[in-house]
DNA sequence: ATGAGTCTTGAGACTTTTTATCAAATGAGG
DNA sequence: CCTCATTTGATAAAAAGTCTCAAGACTCAT
């Protein structure tokens, strides 16, 4: 139950986290904004506020159970934290988000990190094309 | 001569406009924002308003001549486009930014691309930590 | 269950960053 | 140096996110 994760957490369970927590976990997209949510929830008929919507994700993301990307439009989206690190390959005309993992570069990451000193917190590589059915539409 | 460049770029040249450019051309601070750079114009009593800053630095992005990033906080930040693209590595606690090229990564984020079906337009990566200065700082 | 007391919520005001509007100023070409 | 299209600056407005505070929701001990 979503009540577990969250005392888990550290949070309190309340009636705003857990429908948040639930339309993360059961929603189609996995990355949302702060807006996309609020809005998804209004839809359903739940009766939140925007500025709940921003604490919990914030007090969520300093939990750890969600990840907070700033994709190229500089707005924040967030995502459920699945415990595996990943990054991002995004389509710049429908959006369309694939995550990738890929051993070599995360190694690589961290011996550039060691080369000039830095210990590393975190790190993140996007990716930004066309998908291949984008392609096809404008020739 | 700076109005060369402009003129290349396809942009008149104008008073503000060249202000800015050699601002970022001399700046020892490779990376500004649009506010770093109201200011620092103001500081040396050049008059721009910071409309005309913001509405400079996209038509300089748009032409090339600078490229634009998004690090954490979500702010803006500029830099001169010298040709070949790089990454960074920066520091939290100080705000250092290191820039770093690694062409293993490169070519492994065109196989990623192509694995997806991706025809890749731009990328980034963003490595954050603590740099060594700030490591010794907090112990 | 019930009530005390703390934590959380929601509405709206407020910040911050960025964009749009429009009259006045500027630059390029003849 | 005059004309005309472009650009600028001031200000208003949009967009994203944070802060405040009274009212409401949870938890715990009874």
């Amino acid at each position: 139950m979503e009540n577990q994760e969250l005392k888990k957490a550290g949070l309190k369970s309340t009636l705003p986290r857990l429908r948040i927590l639930q339309l993360l976990e059961h929603s189609s997209q996995r990355h949302m904004s702060a807006e996309d949510i609020y809005k998804a929830l209004l839809d359903i008929g739940e009766d939140v506020g925007l500025a709940t919507v921003y604490r919990v994700l914030t007090q969520f993301e300093t939990a750890g159970l969600v990840v907070r990307h700033h994709f190229e439009n500089g707005l924040s989206v967030f995502e459920l934290n699945e415990g595996q690190h990943h990054d991002h390959l995004l389509c710049i005309k429908c959006g369309k988000v694939v995550e990738f993992l890929d051993n070599f570069i995360e190694k690589q990451q961290c011996t550039i990190a060691q080369k000039y000193g830095f210990e590393i917190t975190e790190h993140c590589l996007y990716i930004y094309g066309i998908c291949p059915k984008c392609q096809i539409k404008t020739p």
